[in-house]
DNA sequence: CTAGATGCAAAGACTTTGCATAAGA
DNA sequence: TCTTATGCAAAGTCTTTGCATCTAG
């Protein structure tokens, strides 16, 4: 579960498919709902998982075919974990950053940006973008019981 | 190739395995050699390849050994780049971080780290590591001669 | 010598593609 | 209706594992 406010309500996610063009099928409604009420990391098989249960005939490249289409018009975002690919209603609201818990993966939002402070760089490079996040222990998991998995 | 400087010779790497008790083979040593070497980020396919001229008979396998070992005694680091899993020499001379150019992949390095800036974060979260990586377009690229990569 | 590393082959995990059928708009 | 999305099956890609052989120390 995340900790900031979920930047992305079902209706959002809906009404942006429909935007593009898209079809609002029972399938991709799941799977708004899904990330919207949840607002944490899951994989493709996370994702399968919880569809199954309303859509026991979906198909896990429907899954993949989705996820891919919601990432690429941007209402998902991607992340390489330790465990593999996941992936995250985006916070389009506004720029921000992450820290995320190396154990359970909670995520919380901070409102610090490198980019504004950020000096001395190599000149000569057109700037597009950048990643900035710290990961640590939320205060669940510092007492170390469960055994942390190595986020890179 | 990278702009810094190589932060491992062959020598630095060979002694990183050699003090953690493993063998010194010759594809270990070619391994080194093209890390060393390239300064940038190689699939297994890359280092397949490499490896395939100098040793004929080396396996996909041994290849992807290797370099999970050399990962986890922290002479390669990996990176999910857009087109994949990539290895790198790590740069354990010390702590900075890195301007990636999205179309060629060139890497330059930089002082700033925003970790000594950050404020105002959420409280009880045990922090142990932070990425911070730019993405953009290097001199040579800028000019958008190639078709630019979609790094994350 | 002898534990550790390699090459081969095979299996495994994950993801994508082709095509007929089903269902949004 | 009629185009898009789905489900099924199959193939593809990438990565790991088991085991006999080889080799660095």
């Amino acid at each position: 579960m995340q900790v900031g406010t979920h930047t992305h309500t079902i209706d959002e996610m809906l009404r942006a498919m429909a935007q593009q063009g898209w079809r609002i099928t029972e399938q991709r409604r799941s799977l708004a709902t899904l990330f919207a009420e949840s607002g944490s990391y899951l994989s493709p098989k996370d994702v399968y998982e919880y569809m199954k249960v309303k859509y026991p005939g979906v198909s896990f490249d429907t899954v993949y075919r989705n996820l891919r289409l919601l990432s690429e018009m941007g209402v998902l975002e991607q992340f390489h974990l330790a465990d593999g690919l996941k992936f995250k209603a985006s916070c389009l609201s506004h720029h921000h950053h992450h820290m995320i818990c190396i154990s359970c993966e909670k995520t919380v939002t901070f409102e610090f940006c490198p980019m504004k402070l950020v000096k001395d760089l190599p000149e000569s490079f057109e700037i597009q973008s950048h990643r900035f996040e710290i990961f640590g222990y939320c205060s669940d998991c510092k007492s170390g019981i469960s055994q942390p998995s190595e986020l890179h």
